[in-house]
DNA sequence: GCCAACGTTGGC
DNA sequence: GCCAACGTTGGC
């Protein structure tokens, strides 16, 4: 089993977004590391943190599971969307995404300033300075770390 | 292959 | 709105 973290920003799609709509496709991500992840790492039952950035309360709001595997992320061959991305083929896709599922919204969610106090998260890839990368793994540890605050 | 310019992310 | 830290682009 593997763990993972995603964010996402709460005005595009929430934790009650996916809440409401059980699942959703992970489409518009155009970072190479992220797409890499997405395309051979992240398996079918692998758990998400699910994370809100460029908000109020920065932090993990959720859980999410991987409830699909890679395949080609149909907005860079629509030439409307804004990931449209003339250089993908559907013979040469350049872009995948995986479908992911509600697991459950945490009864308090996990602020960043809370990850950041507690001693047993300080190597979360998250605190790294600069990271913006906006799909991560996290240790087993750290998920039960995260899962267990979220939910007292 | 280098690197300056530019665009984006995301916390604050 | 600011700005640090990236990643990407494109001229050379």
């Amino acid at each position: 089993m593997k763990y993972w973290l995603m964010k996402s920003e709460p005005d595009v799609f929430s934790i009650d977004d996916l809440k409401s709509k059980k699942k959703t496709s992970w489409d518009g991500v155009r970072n190479y590391q992220a797409r890499n992840f997405m395309r051979d790492d992240m398996k079918k039952d692998h758990l998400v943190l699910y994370y809100h950035s460029n908000c109020d309360v920065p932090g993990v709001y959720g859980i999410g599971k991987v409830i699909k595997e890679s395949h080609p992320d149909h907005t860079q061959f629509d030439p409307k969307s804004d990931y449209y991305d003339p250089k993908a083929t559907k013979e040469k896709p350049r872009w995948f995404m995986v479908e992911v599922g509600f697991v459950e919204k945490f009864k308090t969610p996990v602020s960043l300033a809370e990850i950041k106090e507690v001693k047993a998260l300080e190597d979360m890839l998250i605190l790294r300075k600069g990271n913006r990368l906006s799909i991560t793994p996290v240790e087993n540890k750290h998920f039960e770390k995260v899962t267990k605050l979220g939910n007292s």
